[in-house]
DNA sequence: GAGCGTAACTGCATCGAGTGCAACATTGCA
DNA sequence: TGCAATGTTGCACTCGATGCAGTTACGCTC
């Protein structure tokens, strides 16, 4: 487990580097503003060997989309079998959000931004959530094989998905908005709520409240 | 209104010619084996005035998206005061899915099968359906001002999209899936039952169920 | 520690999407 | 008929991305 060769470190090293690069310069000329060829050699690699890190330019902006992931995954399939399948969503959901530097951060940041400003990351960044919201459903599905159907689970964690990136994403237009994490934290409880609210127990009040 | 220049028709008629040029090739040769060129070419205009139609490959399968969106928002609009912010959008909904032309018609089929196969008209296809789903929740808003904040507004858009888009793609990951129009409006109804339910009175009978 | 197979790095040539520009054609209107 | 506006086109160019082939660096065995 722990063995990594000299191979392994270096390029997991160049890797950083090039990452780092590519925000730093992402940053100070914009996105459009920055040629691949930039970014090499700011991270001091060829070219051609950008491509061999990262299969495209957007790609250097979700460098471990897939560890969140496999994280909520986890928590899906070590369910506990009092719960039902939103309480187990709301959990993986937590899982996500509990390394808050990943929503947080200032990479995260930038991220958020240039979803905003740049059409082709916005569309990258959705295709990534969309791959992980279909696993999710995969594994919901399998832990609950005869409560869910393929196409119920699918509804479940998209709506779940999609009412978090939604609040995000609202929270984000605001261009004077504090920049408190605690807001986003509370913009995930509530979207939580209003997605899954008839399925778990504890958001009875917000939807007596909203029913009105 | 009915006045239509001899300019406007030309022009709609040739961005026609274009997309059906394009979705003949893209189904004989696939996406990527069509260029721009090859679409210019079959639709007798020169490969630069493609991009005075439409500003990029992708855009040319969606030929018609604002018009759906403008049907929902509209619905939304003209809610009756009776109506409680889910029933609105179960209206909106039901509004995009009547022409049903929209989503079961050779063309829908086409750009289905391509975002399952092509990443990049995935991402565009998504971009897309998040700016409607933008659009939807500042009108909700706009019609429950004091009920619905902007991040709620745009939590339950994002849940109700966020689930029938799920639900649609699940089916539609079946390969030998029979190809009945029916299982798709029904594919829908259940999606926004579970991502509505709490907000109408119509689905208890499922939350009832699906809660065991 | 010398040598060998494999994996990584790199430059080069190439393709396709997309843009700015300037010349030219067509339409609308006086 | 003539003029202004709008549409069309070719050309040159940039950039992202890929295939290929030559070189370099690593890791493992003897």
């Amino acid at each position: 487990m722990g063995v990594v060769s000299l191979r392994e470190r270096k390029r997991a090293r160049t890797r950083q580097a090039v990452v780092d690069a590519a925000v730093d310069l992402f940053e100070r000329n914009g996105y459009e503003g920055t040629t691949v060829a930039d970014i090499a050699a700011a991270a001091e690699i060829g070219t051609r060997t950008f491509f061999s890190y990262f299969p495209s330019k957007e790609e250097v902006l979700f460098p471990e989309a897939d560890v969140r992931v496999r994280a909520a995954l986890t928590a899906i399939d070590n369910r506990s079998p009092s719960e039902g399948p939103a309480e187990v969503l709301v959990r993986a959901l937590r899982e996500v959000t509990a390394e808050s530097s990943e929503i947080t951060g200032p990479t995260a940041r930038l991220r958020m931004r240039l979803m905003r400003e740049v059409p082709a990351i916005l569309g990258r960044g959705l295709q990534i959530q969309l791959d992980g919201q279909r696993q999710i459903a995969r594994h919901l599905q399998a832990a609950y094989p005869d409560s869910l159907d393929a196409v119920s689970a699918a509804a479940l964690a998209g709506a779940l998905t999609g009412a978090v990136t939604g609040a995000l994403l609202a929270l984000f237009e605001d261009p004077d908005r504090p920049d408190d994490p605690e807001e986003l934290k509370m913009a995930v409880e509530r979207a939580t709520e209003i997605a899954l609210a008839p399925w778990t127990a504890s958001a009875d009040g917000v939807r007596e409240e909203s029913r009105a």
